[in-house]
DNA sequence: GCGTCCATGTAAATGGTTACATGATTAT
DNA sequence: ATAATCATGTAACCATTTACATGGACGC
């Protein structure tokens, strides 16, 4: 289970609840290249501990609901780098953006241009969150998935700038469109 | 379901066999943003036909297995209408390697390197193969999807080679993972 | 002789999403 | 008032992977 792998990861940087796991991956640097759910969470953290992988403490809190705290055990530190040995899987990318663009030739240009522009703001809003994140306390990896998330939108956003093509933007170039060079 | 989907998509391109849709999709400028195995392939088609958005007619042949042609049919252009209609949902990358190099501070130099060198082979591949294909008689989008794959993969090569940093390319005699029995 | 291409399908297992259930606290 | 944050979990459903089953043609 990719779930249990994410976990235990997280938890060799620190202990750590199920709900802060999820914080940490929906919020931090690795947040656009994994995602998990509280559905997949919770019962990966009960099969971890059953496996002993790690073990769990309870805190009764006020005003707040009742806590468990993970903690990774020494056979979970093996378990993981067990797992950081393993060949990586080849990426995958699945864009529904890409996917809707594909077939956009059934498309008329202004539904084609409204994928696109959310498409462009999507990936905005990626860079933004990513600057804003404060990587100063963070470990090399964290940076580097930082910056390669960086990497890859600021590339998306300029093809999608740069790509203004009839395609997408047909009605924008009317200042003289008749008589042109052609004389047409 | 995503997989119908695809292959409702691809029939609007003209009729073809379930094989010939894994083909398409493994091979064509689509191949790295969606994905599918026969096993969802074939039964995604005999609900398209249940559902009566596609036809399909069979073929026996000499030395091959028979196979079985599917057309989409007028209410399966409806229907992949309505299903362009829809919000997209957001970009969903998964990477292996990117997960593997957050958590590189717990392996040495070395299988770092291997890792982020299996990665850029890989998408250098992406990119041989990407830079084959014939887009001579393609739509406008197929071509987008072709480039925008070409560009994300090129940013991540880049990135990854002037990411010569001493995490990757430096022997440091530095060990931090010493074995608490041996004490070595 | 061995691997790959053609071609369709099923079944078991795994993995994941979504909605539901509960409920006090704090910020807008 | 209303939403968001904190906090854990279950259950029904949906999607997907992997292995299995079948078998001739063709190139090396």
């Amino acid at each position: 289970m990719e779930t249990k792998a994410l976990c235990l990861g997280l938890l060799t940087l620190g202990d750590s609840t199920g709900y802060e796991i999820k914080k940490a991956l929906a919020e931090g640097p690795l947040s656009h290249f994994q995602f998990a759910s509280f559905g997949t969470i919770y019962p990966a953290l009960n099969q971890l501990e059953a496996r002993g992988f790690v073990g769990s403490t309870a805190f009764t809190q006020n005003g707040r609901p009742d806590k468990k705290v993970y903690s990774i055990t020494e056979s979970g530190r093996a378990e993981f780098r067990r797992i950081l040995k393993a060949d990586p899987l080849a990426d995958r990318i699945r864009s529904d953006h890409v996917f809707m663009l594909f077939f956009g030739d059934h498309m008329d240009t202004d539904h084609r241009r409204e994928v696109r522009d959310g498409y462009l703001e999507y990936y905005r809003d990626a860079v933004d969150r990513l600057e804003k994140m404060d990587l100063s306390k963070a470990l090399q990896g964290p940076r580097f998935a930082h910056q390669m998330g960086l990497t890859i939108y600021r590339a998306i956003i300029e093809f999608l700038e740069s790509n203004r093509s009839e395609w997408f933007d047909e009605d924008e170039p009317e200042s003289d469109t008749r008589d042109a060079r052609t004389g047409t």
